[in-house]
DNA sequence: GACCAGGGCCGGC
DNA sequence: GCCGGCCCTGGT
């Protein structure tokens, strides 16, 4: 690990293994990290805007050496060994180990949980592109400006009181199509303290699930992601149209989640991402 | 230009 | 527990 400087801004080079920013980017998990036209990435999260870039096992993160220590490095997941996970699974399951060969780059981000609630909430019955986009326009619209020295303006993502004071109609205009009352409803219940945010993190994943559930256009789906990455409860297993048809596919005795106790959440994302772009 | 399908959920039965 | 309905749009 060493401190750079690359023109005027400041990166971490950072050695990493079983990490690849253009998976984790395009995983469909988190939807404000953007390839630019460059190669490099940008990322807003944690209220901040980065730059990033990959070389080969070295990760450029434009950011202090505190950040990296204090936020990035759990944000990544970087203490949680991925070599161990891929060796412990089954050499003769020719489908999770062809899906490890693409997706082994793929890591479990441990992002915001209210940004996650919406953004997954957004996501159902709905393709990447265009989540990213109405994320990106509700965080223009509702979203606090803030400005990075070097890489210049960007927009927060919005807070629970900013979308619930919001109109439908108002929410509507953003792209989000049925989903715009879930987003109002959602951020009056957590406004309201019907849900409380602040607890969340506390409970035992089948708890959390359940609390989850009570916000509008939250069903086992959308808890299952939410659970998955924002509070890490990696035995989450969220199964959309890709993993159904999947399941059914490749293992129609069933999946064996027992083998996988404990990470089976890490195995269902090499799944996902080789089922969106391993083929 | 038409058509399809997308990291599903809600409400009524 | 099982439908029907749902907004819209990027990609083919």
């Amino acid at each position: 690990m060493e401190m750079l400087k690359k023109e005027t801004l400041v990166f971490m080079r950072i050695q990493v293994t079983d990490f690849d920013l253009e998976q984790i980017a395009a995983s469909g998990q988190c939807f404000r990290m953007i390839k630019q036209d460059s190669g490099d990435y940008t990322l807003i999260a944690m209220g901040q805007y980065l730059t990033l870039s990959q070389q080969e096992d070295y990760l450029s993160i434009s950011c202090t050496q505190e950040d990296w220590e204090n936020i990035w490095a759990q944000y990544f997941d970087m203490n949680t060994d991925y070599g161990a996970i891929k060796e412990n699974v089954d050499q003769e399951d020719t489908y999770l180990q062809a899906a490890i060969g693409i997706a082994g780059g793929v890591r479990i981000l441990r992002q915001e949980l209210w940004e996650t609630i919406i953004t997954f909430i957004i996501s159902q019955q709905n393709h990447i592109p265009r989540i990213r986009k109405c994320v990106e326009t509700i965080c223009r619209r509702y979203g606090e400006k803030a400005v990075d020295e070097k890489l210049g303006e960007y927009y927060l993502f919005p807070t629970p009181e900013a979308l619930s004071a919001a109109t439908e109609d108002e929410l509507r205009a953003c792209g989000l199509g049925y989903r715009a009352p879930y987003l109002r409803k959602t951020a009056q219940m957590v406004c309201d303290g019907t849900v409380n945010l602040k607890t969340l993190p506390g409970l035992p994943y089948d708890e959390a699930k359940k609390e989850l559930m009570k916000l509008c256009g939250v069903g086992i789906k959308v808890a299952e992601c939410i659970c998955l990455f924002a509070l890490h409860h990696v035995d989450a297993f969220p199964i959309d149209t890709h993993i159904k048809d999947m399941l059914a596919e490749n293992y129609p005795e069933g999946f064996p989640f027992e083998r996988y106790k404990g990470y089976a959440g890490i195995l269902q994302q090499y799944g996902f991402y080789y089922e969106l772009h391993g083929k």
